[in-house]
DNA sequence: ACAAGCATACCATCCGGTTGGTATGTTAAT
DNA sequence: ATTAACATACCAACCGGATGGTATGCTTGT
């Protein structure tokens, strides 16, 4: 779609850079308090620029989200975690990443979709489905592994693949929670560890393969 | 301080209805998303008696997180979980009872300091700090019972009491993200029984007893 | 008399969205 | 090969309503 000019080659990015913007600004200051001419100063584009590529301030909620969940999913498929040869392992590296990549500024690792769910989940319904879509593909993404280790070790329990990788996300969005409210990214980064030993424990012990209660 | 009069007994209570009224909408539409026309018109007050109570808007923030943490705090401390006789029997007496009221409306369940925090972090850093307050205000009334439960089972751990309540904090909060994005509350009980099933198995199996890593 | 607890009325600014226009590129009939 | 017709990408200026905040004054209890 992009149709850059002899003049000027920017011209066509303009859509991808206010969705980059949007990734940036929403993330640090949340869905309802980023202004569209925030958006657009960010983007180095004027607000008719704007509302040609989106119909309206919640739709780019919607684009966001879209682009959040496109190019996320092709930045963890390259993540070298993949390699294992072991399931569990495969699982077990995902949270390594995941904590490796907890540094930096708290704008810059924290999850755009789970910042906008909270805040939008009442009032704008459309991007709260594009957000749940985008966590929950994710999560999809760790079902496999889950199943195949369970498989592997002949674990029959009351839990199911798909419930454990919604919890590993409730876990990082939750462990983004307590670093924004305390400013330190190494409570996010405890709460992860309780995550893997959880899953260790549930992998290696005779504890996991009973029910609870 | 509040002022009733023989007239208008509601008279006095103009404060306490403006903290009432942000509980709920701030939970429903998030801090920024909420005017101070809305909480006036929700608590029946005028903007003159708002800015009477209130510098600004900010600081009913503040105020809002503040009385949270009171009110929650007395919720808890009345429920009835604190009657076990064995500290980890309240530890997890405590997890059934914020499964239990996991029910309702989505903003009558949810935390309005999680939600705040979440959004406000970077712009309004006061009310940051009291949102930080309040949840780890509540995740230290954890503490003793989890220390408590370590000694009787002279469990050595590279874990910390406080690390462990900081976690379960982290995953209630993360449960009520996911819940917002589906608008499912059985989600946010399942990661509460992943939770309780960890915190089970740190206490009755031997992994827990040893470092992970 | 005086202060606390409000209400009314008002203001300056901001914000999402609109309008009209220009520059560039594509399609297809002649 | 030219050109008319159309589409895409973007800009500058503007609009009406909403929003946080203020100025002022009235009530009521002490």
């Amino acid at each position: 779609m992009p149709r850059p000019t002899k003049q000027n080659p920017e011209r066509g990015a303009a859509r991808t850079r206010l969705l980059e913007a949007a990734r940036d600004i929403i993330r640090a200051q949340g869905f309802a308090a980023t202004t569209v001419d925030d958006l657009c100063k960010s983007a180095g584009v004027t607000k008719g620029a704007f509302f040609h590529h989106f119909e309206s301030k919640e739709a780019l909620g919607v684009a966001a989200a879209a682009y959040w969940a496109e190019t996320t999913s092709a930045f963890f498929a390259a993540a070298p975690y993949h390699a294992h040869a072991d399931p569990l392992a495969r699982l077990l590296g995902y949270l390594d990443f995941r904590k490796e990549i907890i540094q930096g500024d708290l704008a810059e690792f924290t999850c755009l979709v789970g910042t906008m769910a909270q805040e939008v989940y009442g009032s704008h319904p459309i991007i709260r489905e594009a957000c749940a879509a985008s966590i929950f593909g994710h999560a999809a993404t760790l079902e496999p592994d889950i199943a195949a280790a369970m498989d592997a070790r002949g674990i029959k329990a009351d839990w199911t693949p798909a419930s454990l990788a919604a919890h590993t996300q409730a876990v990082l969005q939750g462990a983004f929670i307590l670093a924004k409210a305390t400013g330190d990214r190494a409570i996010a980064r405890d709460s992860v560890d309780h995550l893997k030993r959880y899953i260790d424990m549930l992998f290696t012990t005779n504890s996991g393969r009973e029910g609870l209660q």
